[in-house]
RNA sequence: CGGGGAGUGGCGCAGUCUGGUAGCGCACCCGGCUGGGGGCCGGGCGGUCGCAGGUUCAAAUCCUGUCUCCCCGACCA
């Protein structure tokens, strides 16, 4: 009856536990080129989930999707100075083509401003064509040092909005709306990960930035992950791209841009955030599979109800799936499920059906309870909202715990190195920050005393962020 | 680039110090029993021990060289 253990210990281990789950939930695994990944049918399911749920607030937001390519010409990543001076060292260059060595190298875009600000002049003639508000899914590579899968591939998945608008102001409300709307609302009521709003130090900033908006979430190693992130590319891009636009009053403008990322990391990030000593959990909204019904053994018509139960979830808006496949033994299709992380799952066999139940368990709980089968789908919505609650509150609950308020320099270098810490910023300074680095601690953002985003790092009374991060 | 570690059936490992017929677990194949939490019993397939050279009657094991991979740090969504 007991659950047995299938992964290492979380609190133990837990780069080892990570990689346990990748591989026993089948999630990914490496790629043959050194730092990519291939991502396994269940870890794609996921990623579809995120996706979907990010685009629709994309949308919601205003933008829409386009595709760009994947090689850029060298000479674009020259155009803006500290864009060149951050990516350089990651860029893998293509310099053979067609078997012949290319006149310009083509750089395999690492992100791609410099190519929307190209194409974006060309679009931009009149304040009539803005805010222009684009948005793209693809994949980009960067050749980092380190990879982890999800968390840090050489090639990886996202999305990246670009846009252009006639001032700074708007610009600006827009990073700020897609940050609010897009991001964070994402990781609350959907990844159910509370995440640190704020900005970055001017020593984390995005390269050719003039703000940076970050989510950053607390894993259950207390350590951070940088979620997403919402830039202010002020005049950079449309000064080097010569974005621009004639106003109301017939005069040229450059325009002020922004663009707005996040990843497969967010994979990574739901893996971190939820997983327990027995896999991974979803929240019931981004799982590909809220309900899983297993047919426990196929005697006493267990197939046929199951079958139906599964046929009366779908009905009802949940994402259902049926087990059936008997020939492989109960205890290996439960363990199986519960690392993948299924919300809810109903167990369908004979000795129960007999009394006319089932036995319903609960991802995030310990015990199951037997329940009639004729009840049982009509309550699996409202209990799907109910586990969706329960983490979110489960994982915010965590976060408090992580967090301590400290006095000193020292007690933020302490604190931050094993959790979260959080100091006044006017008494940490750009000189603190820096001896923290050498101790590992990073300052992950800057945020307002209520937690909110500030308008700008010159705020007075704001609190810094720190922690170890991934 | 600095510091550690590892290369042995498909996967994970032991064996190396002290040379003497290549082993274990998982997976896989066959048969049976099982079946409400990773089943049990029996039988079986599969490896010239990263590569090259050397020492020796004899090398996974000792010596020399070489290649590759992983981990920690620097870089980062």
């Amino acid at each position: 009856m007991a659950k047995p253990p299938v992964v290492s210990d979380p609190q133990e281990d837990f780069p080892q536990w990570y990689q346990d789950v990748l591989a026993k939930a089948e999630l990914a695994e490496s790629g043959p080129a050194r730092g990519t990944m291939v991502i396994r049918p269940y870890g794609y399911a996921l990623w579809e989930r995120i996706q979907e749920e990010v685009n629709t607030r994309i949308k919601r937001a205003g933008a829409e999707n386009v595709y760009f390519p994947l090689l850029i010409p060298e000479s674009y990543i020259h155009r803006e100075a500290e864009h060149v001076e951050g990516f350089s060292p990651e860029l893998a260059v293509v310099t053979v083509a067609g078997g012949k060595e290319l006149a310009e190298p083509l750089v395999i875009r690492p992100t791609s401003e410099t190519v929307f600000g190209e194409h974006m002049a060309r679009w931009v003639s009149s304040y009539r064509d803005l805010p222009l508000r684009l948005n793209q899914w693809a994949n980009v590579v960067r050749w980092e040092l380190r990879p982890r899968l999800f968390l840090r591939t050489s090639e990886f998945l996202w999305q990246e909005g670009h846009t252009a608008h006639v001032d700074r102001a708007d610009a600006a409300a827009y990073a700020k709306q897609i940050h609010l709307d897009v991001y964070h609302d994402f990781f609350a009521n959907v990844l159910a990960i509370p995440v640190f709003l704020g900005r970055k130090t001017a020593a984390e900033r995005f390269a050719g930035a003039i703000n940076t908006f970050t989510c950053e979430g607390v894993m259950r190693d207390r350590k951070a992950l940088q979620l997403a992130t919402s830039h202010e590319l002020g005049q950079n891009f449309a000064k080097a791209f010569d974005i621009a636009y004639t106003d109301p009053e017939g005069k040229v403008r450059h325009a002020w841009t922004t663009s707005w990322g996040s990843s497969t990391r967010m994979v990574g990030g739901l893996i971190m955030a939820h997983g327990d000593e027995r896999g991974l959990r979803v929240p019931p909204r981004v799982a590909p599979i809220q309900t899983v019904v297993v047919v426990v053994r196929d005697e006493e018509g267990a197939g046929e109800r199951a079958g139906e139960l599964v046929e009366r979830l779908t009905a009802l808006g949940v994402r259902a799936k049926l087990d059936d496949a008997t020939h492989v033994g109960f205890g290996r299709r439960a363990t199986d499920w519960e690392l993948k992380g299924v919300p809810v799952r109903i167990d369908v066999g004979p000795r129960d059906l007999k009394e006319g139940n089932v036995t319903l368990g609960r991802r995030d709980e310990e015990q199951s309870r037997t329940v009639a089968i004729d009840e049982v789908a009509a309550t699996i919505p409202e209990i799907l909202e109910q586990i969706q609650h329960d983490m979110l509150a489960e994982a915010t609950r965590f976060r408090e715990s992580s967090l301590v308020d400290a006095a000193t320099v020292e007690e933020a270098a302490e604190a931050g190195g094993s959790g979260v810490a959080r100091i006044p910023w006017a008494q940490l300074g750009v000189d603190g920050e820096r001896r923290l680095l050498d101790q590992g601690v990073s300052v992950r953002c800057l945020q307002r005393e209520d937690g909110s985003l500030p308008e700008s790092d010159d705020e007075t009374g704001l609190v810094a962020i720190l922690a170890r991060a991934y």
